[in-house]
DNA sequence: GTAGGGTTAG
């Protein structure tokens, strides 16, 4: 029977194996001794077999015995759960069985900083201090959790060193930042002292610290590679964003006969996740090459696999994977399906499985919330983000805070923002420069163009998306000048503009009305893009230049775009230029046919030479085309709520006493001689009597002066591709007056700041 | 039984 026994226990394959094994054993009552427990605990540690399993066969010993203890504690140190290890450590003793010293090394491996100082004195209690593996174990703790002097001085005391002390020590100092002490013990090494991982030590050590060209210099010099090797190298192309060099080192790794294992691929298909977008072919060799070698994938590959389905659009490939991962997912599993549906814009999806999860961590919420934030739904992100906080399960970090700046930007809720940078604070986070990038953004986007620039001179360091950033947010608010300013400080630093830097300046020009200097910062660009040409349209459009501007068209390198005729539509409107405005509309209708934009500007245009008859053939192609009309909407934040109007909606809590309060400016206005008509306000000037009023514009914005004069003071912000007509300009110069305060209005990227009846901006005039 | 490599969020 014995033998039978030992002759199942040899040929233990899975988990399954071992459970047939178990019940063999609890059918000859034989689960009770330690020969038999150690011997399934230690196929348990083989097998990463489910960690409920292994405390149930420890509990089965009646009188365990110190191996016993070894296998469970070595079994525990190895999977997730190593404070288990740590406590099981502490029962043994508490049952006055005496550890040896094979066991130390296991426990102060995985035992943290505080503990692992304690193991250290008991060894030196128990003298087991000489033992090769515990001082070894010992170094490796003081070098991970510091003071790595520590660990140095148990190196210099040492007499009789092994290739892994020396290896513990480099790796220590790496593991530090202390590139250069690293470098001095791996040269005080005679040559045939240093082994493979001696070399891959040093590898990774420069490739971690961004210096891949070192890190390949030892590569290339090792006398001998393993496949952790290549994966250190691998890793470190992966890791500083060059995924190409990734795959172009995978490729000679294949071709020069080397068997590459999990982590291999792991590292290539997540290189594989960044290229998807710009080299699919490249994408599908990669994963034609996997499905030939046709190995057992861990969840690691699966999860980098599941990843690269989504980024390369195959969402049902993706979830394929996910379900075949059954009970065996773990919360990254969880996280890349989220945030591959939150991607793909399928919210509902994603915050099903958000809410279905198990165990959620700060990623979690940071998929979710970014989710939210990148498909337009800004107040969803700020209300997880609220629930984030109060939940507690998991802590905000950087980049939940850069989704929750982009939101508040978006919605250009300054009292909203300035909470969640209170936040900061309080959840302990540091910013490095993305996260400081887009405070910029969001200062910017809520109107406070003065906040933005105070944080980017606080900035130690700026990289090419600051100065985008503050640039693009100095054009919004029409402060031209600076821009110009900001873009040669940006060439003093040793940045170069790119074509996103050459946007905004043009933007900030031509909406500050500096044609001459714009025209020098369009000469100045070696390759203009077709953005460029546009916005170079819309500055000569807006100067009154049209034929100039029609000269430039022609004269472009490539086809015009949308953006192009776009600009010359909104010039001819400005300007009344009936016959350029057809022009541009004809192109736009063939090319953007329902976009209600262009048709409302060339209505507007026809309107303004009471060509009324024009007008309603406007409307009626709109029909006949179905274009669906952008309705109309603003909202104002209000003590750090968002509250949204949309035209001829009386729903809102508040809209009783909007309305009133609306009845009251008229009232106020009237007195102070001026016309108030379908809730618009004008002066009653002759010239001024023959603007054309456009009602739906108007109407909504007299809700926000309505709120504004209620002792509100914020952004008002105007929804996508409508623009602040002419009478409502007017409207809010005199309320600025009338009022003595500054009311800023957002119309789409651009500001409009008004105080004492003056507008800062001179768009449109 | 010591030392080296890996997945998800901006």
């Amino acid at each position: 029977m014995m033998s039978h026994l030992i002759n199942i226990s040899r040929k233990i394959r899975n988990v399954h194996d071992l459970r047939q094994l178990h019940a063999q054993l609890v059918h000859h009552s034989l689960h009770h001794h330690n020969h038999w427990v150690a011997l399934l605990l230690n196929h348990c540690t083989r097998l990463v077999a489910a960690s409920n399993y292994a405390s149930h066969i420890f509990e089965s010993a009646t009188y365990p015995n110190v191996y016993v203890f070894i296998c469970i504690i070595k079994y525990y140190s190895q999977s997730q759960t190593q404070s288990e290890a740590v406590s099981l450590f502490k029962h043994m003793q508490y049952n006055d069985i005496k550890p040896d010293a094979s066991l130390y090394p296991i426990l102060i491996k995985c035992a943290g900083k505080a503990c692992g100082v304690l193991f250290h004195s008991h060894v030196l209690k128990l003298g087991y201090v000489h033992d090769h593996y515990v001082r070894n174990a010992i170094m490796g703790m003081y070098a991970k959790y510091g003071p790595v002097h520590l660990a140095r001085k148990l190196f210099d005391e040492m007499h009789d060193r092994n290739v892994a002390d020396w290896n513990v020590i480099i790796s220590g100092y790496w593991k530090w930042g202390n590139e250069e002490e690293a470098s001095r013990i791996f040269h005080m090494m005679g040559e045939s002292q240093r082994n493979v991982i001696t070399w891959t030590t040093m590898v990774t050590g420069y490739a971690k610290s961004r210096n891949l060209k070192t890190a390949r210099m030892y590569f290339d010099n090792m006398p001998q590679r393993s496949v952790v090797s290549w994966n250190a190298m691998l890793s470190g192309y992966a890791q500083s964003g060059e995924p190409q060099a990734t795959i172009r080192l995978f490729n000679h790794m294949l071709n020069s006969g080397n068997e590459p294992d999990q982590t291999t691929w792991v590292t290539v298909i997540s290189s594989c996740s960044s290229l998807a977008d710009d080299d699919p072919s490249l994408v599908d060799l990669v994963l034609r090459k996997l499905e030939k070698v046709n190995f057992q994938s861990n969840y690691f590959v699966k999860t980098a696999l599941l990843d690269l389905q989504a980024k390369r659009g195959n969402l049902e490939a993706a979830r394929m994977i996910f379900d075949q991962l059954g009970v065996g997912k773990n919360s990254v599993t969880w996280n890349a399906m989220i945030s591959a549906y939150a991607r793909a814009g399928d919210l509902s999806v994603a915050r099903d499985l958000f809410n279905k999860m198990p165990e959620r961590n700060t990623v979690s919420w940071n998929s979710m919330i970014s989710g939210y934030a990148q498909n337009g739904e800004s107040l969803m992100a700020i209300k997880l983000f609220k629930e984030m906080i109060s939940s507690k399960d998991s802590k905000p970090n950087e980049v939940t805070m850069v989704s929750v700046f982009s939101a508040c930007g978006h919605l250009g809720a300054l009292d909203l923002g300035n909470w969640t940078v209170s936040t900061l604070n309080e959840n302990n986070i540091k910013l490095s420069i993305s996260g400081y990038n887009s405070l910029i953004f969001m200062y910017s986007r809520c109107g406070s163009i003065e906040d933005a620039t105070i944080i980017f001179q606080e900035m130690e360091t700026r990289d090419l998306v600051s100065y985008n950033t503050l640039i693009s947010g100095l054009a919004a608010h029409g402060h031209g000048m600076e821009g110009i300013k900001l873009m040669s400080k940006m060439k003093e630093d040793g940045i170069e503009p790119d074509r996103i830097t050459y946007i905004g300046i043009l933007t900030a020009c031509s909406h500050a009305g500096l044609l001459e200097e714009g025209q020098k910062v369009f000469q100045s660009i070696k390759v203009p893009d077709v953005d460029h040409y546009a916005c170079m349209i819309d500055m000569l459009g807006r100067a009154g230049k049209l034929e100039e501007a029609m000269k430039l068209i022609r004269s472009m390198p490539m086809e015009p775009h949308e953006g192009i005729y776009g600009s010359l539509l909104n010039a001819a409107c400005i300007h009344k230029r009936v016959e350029l405005g057809e022009l541009a509309a004809a192109k736009l209708f063939k090319v953007e046919p329902h976009n209600s934009g262009n048709y409302v500007l060339l209505s507007n245009i026809y309107a303004s030479a009471g060509r009324w008859k024009d007008v309603d053939k406007v409307w009626d192609t709109m029909r006949k085309q179905e274009v669906q009309k952008t309705t109309a909407w603003s909202w104002v934040e209000h003590k750090g709520e968002i509250h949204k109007f949309i035209v001829g909606d009386r729903s809102p809590k508040r809209s009783d006493d909007i309305y009133k309060l609306l009845a009251n400016i008229k009232v106020k206005l009237r007195r102070a001689g001026y016309v108030v008509d379908k809730s618009c306000v004008r002066r009653d000037v002759e010239e001024e009597e023959k603007e054309e009023i456009v009602g739906v514009h108007s109407e909504k914005l007299a809700i926000c002066f309505a709120l504004l004069v209620s002792d509100i003071g914020s952004v008002i912000r105007v929804g996508k591709n409508l623009r602040i007509c002419l009478d409502c300009h007017t409207s809010i110069k005199m309320i600025s007056k009338l009022e003595g305060r500054q009311i800023i209005v957002r119309d789409n990227n651009r500001f409009h700041c008004f105080s004492d009846g003056l507008c800062s901006c001179n768009d449109y005039w």
